[in-house]
DNA sequence: CAGACTGTACCGAACGTTTGGTACACTGTC
DNA sequence: GACAGTGTACCAAACGTTCGGTACAGTCTG
């Protein structure tokens, strides 16, 4: 099997468990695969295995929020799209953000700069459907950046307190607010 | 030197590195303490560590944000006297949410309880001062969680960007944003 | 078509290191 | 002399990583 297939396992064991957190024990367990085997697909360890994970997350943005965002339609529109697949990404509230736990402890040393690529592409996104809405540009990034602590910060709060619905509601009001 | 000395390195090792990020000989370091000593002031271990130091955070909410919020002044006043605890806490943007990380990995199965407990004790806090402004329970509830959002969304946008700004402006809006 | 060779996928077992945790003798202070 | 506090030495278990090797499909050469 090629590696991309492991890509999405490993994607959700270290959305959970954070770089620390992740053993090598757990990565063989949920992709199947023996530690040797890992170390055929991903000579570079359990580095490499994260950094895979975040060029597979950054595909995912690209395709399901960046397209849309720049696809035609109003603003709002694609803002309600974005909002159906991010909802999706995080399982309804459900599940963490790996951009958000790789914040922590040893992950944010080795990959804090992709994340904050990554988190960048997602705001700039945003933030130039809203210049197209007629705001100025310093607004729209300020827009751009609103809608990704209404998101990341729903999420936080309703995992701490088990209640998706808090998510869902900050995601409802998003397109509506930002517009 | 009594343990309770060792709480403020502690929870500031923890809030950057979460539990398993935090090991033994960080501890070790942070605290200027020995292995010994260290199970000597908590015989539980590292699970101990943790619960003491989200006693002590429990203890500052407490004194600075609880009764700030329920002491005189208008609403807003108390608003942003809160906010201006929270700037502390936080170190201006840069320093990362003690119950935020604990939601990672080894720390959310075992503390997971705790750290909701301690979220809705401050958001409780908050939506009481919304009812004395005369919103309805229910909506004093939202916007206890909606200021929570924004505090966490901004903490985490805030350090992903490397750019306390983000962080300043959020908490800047808070006091207006609920009246 | 047979046989030699190559590359990819995989694994069990072991590597050296670090983990969280313990045992114990020692030093200080009351 | 009691006892809180500590440094040294130690432990089993788990860590990330590597080793030596198997299985097998595909390719090249005669």
């Amino acid at each position: 099997m090629p590696k991309e297939s492991y890509l999405p396992s490993l994607f959700s064991l270290f959305r959970q468990y954070g770089y620390d957190g992740a053993t090598l024990s757990k990565i063989s367990e949920a992709t199947g695969l023996g530690k040797a085997s890992l170390y055929h697909h991903f000579p570079g360890g359990k580095t490499e295995m994260v950094e895979s994970v975040l060029g597979y997350s950054e595909s995912w943005l690209h395709e399901n929020v960046l397209t849309i965002l720049k696809s035609d339609g109003t603003p709002e529109e694609r803002l309600q799209k974005m909002c159906d697949r991010i909802n999706d990404l995080y399982a309804g509230g459900t599940q963490p953000c790996l951009l958000a736990i790789l914040q922590a402890g040893t992950g944010r040393d080795i990959f804090h700069g992709s994340v904050k690529d990554l988190l960048n592409a997602w705001i700039v996104g945003i933030a130039t459907v809203m210049v197209e809405a007629g705001l100025d540009k310093s607004l729209a990034q300020q827009r751009g950046e609103e809608a990704l602590i209404s998101i990341q910060g729903a999420l936080m709060v309703s995992q701490a307190l088990d209640n998706p619905n808090i998510f869902q509601r900050a995601l409802q009001k998003l397109p509506q607010e930002l517009g």
